[in-house]
DNA sequence: TTGCTCCTCACGTCACGTGAGGTGGC
DNA sequence: TTGCTCCTCACGTCACGTGAGGTGGC
């Protein structure tokens, strides 16, 4: 059996080959064109941690069951992470009003009543993780949480 | 020459081919993969509207200068109006959230004080369309402005 | 009639995945 | 030694684009 670095994940080339069903001239190829970059060890074998699976997992949804091809598949990554970035602002400046409405909450000055219903009437708080995303994919879309 | 139905843009399949150096089969085919949906004359004759243009100025940047596959448009395409409604979203909130401070921002109690430095900590407020978007491309990304 | 339109079928090309073949380090 | 690793080269398959061929309406 194919040997295993697991100091808080950490595998080889024949062990993410074997876990994905993927050929390891694959994983090889990914990384030529840039969609991996796993490290490698100080006999240049190449190592993949945790971060390159997931990543794996991706891009191996989007070309096997979606059908992209590679240009397509880092143009998605980079606007993934995009989306990703522009939802952490968009809850860190929520919860930031949030909290300061909160100060206001039990006030009865004319100010924070005219600021409370912007909770009431936008769909917008900061969002737990496992909540879903605040805009819907189109109906028919092939995106089901990219 | 071909003729051209001008009632506030609309383009027979053949004034559409000449003007982006495409084959009409092309047209067909991404009609046919779901990509455009032009609408027809009582002659079932395609008609793109000015909308469809816009659609398909995108869609040749993607294939032709990005190398995407038509299974890698369809989603970038969701992924844009995504960032398009998030975008949108965001700079209603933000708008609201200055307009409610705008009415406060000449008092002196201490809940509009607490306020005010959202507007000046955070990158974010109502944008122009004209400009750049909030949150940057990864360097060396293919995304220009997508 | 002319020049467009519609459609289907088929071919060439290229990207992607996979395999072979030869190498080297633990 | 064994079984991994590295690499390059080459092949098969399939998606995409394009062309041919035959049709019909303005």
């Amino acid at each position: 059996m194919a040997r295993q670095h697991k100091t808080k994940g950490s595998y080889t080339i024949s062990v993410v080959a074997e876990r994905f069903d993927v050929h390891p001239q694959t994983l090889r190829m990914y990384e030529r064109e840039g969609l991996l970059q796993p490290s490698r060890t100080d006999g240049n074998t190449r190592l993949y941690t945790d971060e390159d699976i997931d990543r794996l997992d991706v891009i191996l949804s989007l070309t096997r069951d979606l059908g992209v091809n590679l240009a397509g598949v880092e143009i998605i990554l980079n606007m993934r992470s995009k989306m990703d970035a522009m939802q952490r602002q968009m809850r860190e400046f929520v919860s930031y009003v949030n909290s300061s409405m909160d100060l206001a909450e039990d006030s009865e000055d004319p100010i924070s009543n005219a600021l409370i219903p912007v909770r009431a009437r936008m769909p917008m708080r900061a969002r737990r993780e496992d909540e879903e995303s605040p805009v819907a994919a189109p109906p028919g879309s092939k995106i089901v949480d990219l």
